[in-house]
DNA sequence: TTAAAAATGCAACAAATGTTGCACTTATTT
DNA sequence: AAATAAGTGCAACATTTGTTGCATTTTTAA
């Protein structure tokens, strides 16, 4: 089981550990990096691997995890938010990783990067809970969110496939079009 | 590689491995399933598996897209399709195949599944074309079809993860709630 | 500064993976 | 019916995986 510690060393290793296989998928497929191949990369043992994550899938997820931490960080940054507001913001973030995304939706991982988000969704809704011109029933605002937010990251994932044929400009008039028939503006 | 056969023996034994791996995801994780385990559950050899399919996930996603080509004959066979339609029939087929998408989720599959789904919205759109009152740019729509189907899929998985805590009145319910603010009705 | 706690490297292990050559059986073609 | 093609089982192989005990180093606490 991987516990949460403090430990310098500790923390190191995991870093080392991430880094080396951010740095392998830029070279090969996900499935075709070994264990081995991660801890080598690393300078650590094999074994000391293991210590701290139960796969390469654990690995994986933490540094997802930390991704979705890092776009929560620049929402809670913004003031006034709404919901074109946090599409801007998303489109640049992912801009801004936009090798990390084409090597993850290539992976077929993308189901695990959108986990990670989804488990912020609840501090999104709280950021934008006041700004929105809902007529709709409290209990289906959870649905709602949950559809935009899935509508929102399968859009994401179409530009992906597309080799970024898109500009940021466009994705953004393709979120203000489509919100024009949606509740968020 | 995996190339497509008539050979009675080669389609026989893809079938029993197909079924093999669904009986033992019952069982236990996926990532916990040999490939070894799958062989003797369809008591063929291992190296039979090997000359089938590359690996565990390439047997399933044969299954799933076989999955996503059953709901494509669903939706061909309904008449006058507006996506109220598309909803009933989505929601209808997740519930009849519940159990599968249970452990689909559990597994954190749902991404391949959605990626062997998300192959057949061409198909989709074109059987729902004429029924929609857009007043939308054609060139935006295949974004709003791409957002409209990551909604739909995203409540889905909200759905399981509530271990189906919602009945399909809920869900149609739900759609319907959101499509008043949506393009599709 | 010293003692206790935590992390690491090394080595060994059983098990699973991915691949291949060869003999044999099943299916298709002529 | 015979010849050709395709699929299977068996066996062997190097490699990776996941796990553990023990000695050594690094970090924390007293």
């Amino acid at each position: 089981m991987t516990h949460t510690s403090n430990n310098p060393s500790a923390i190191r290793s995991q870093e080392w550990l991430m880094e080396a296989l951010l740095f392998l998928l830029e070279e090969k497929p996900y499935h075709k990096i070994s264990i081995k191949e991660i801890a080598e990369k690393a300078d650590l043992d094999r074994s000391t691997f293991y210590r701290h994550f139960n796969s390469k899938q654990a690995l994986l997820e933490r540094y997802l995890d930390s991704l979705a931490q890092e776009y929560l960080r620049r929402l809670e940054a913004g003031e006034n938010m709404d919901m074109g507001k946090v599409a801007k913001i998303f489109i640049a973030f992912w801009i801004e990783h936009i090798d990390f995304i084409r090597v993850i939706r290539k992976n077929d991982l993308d189901g695990l990067l959108l986990k990670a988000f989804n488990k912020h969704l609840p501090s999104i809704h709280r950021l934008t809970k006041d700004k929105f011109s809902y007529s709709m029933n409290e209990e289906y605002m959870e649905f709602a969110l949950a559809f935009n937010a899935g509508g929102m990251w399968n859009i994401l994932m179409k530009w992906v496939d597309s080799d970024f044929a898109h500009s940021y400009d466009d994705l953004l008039k393709a979120f203000e079009e489509i919100s024009r028939f949606n509740f968020f503006r």
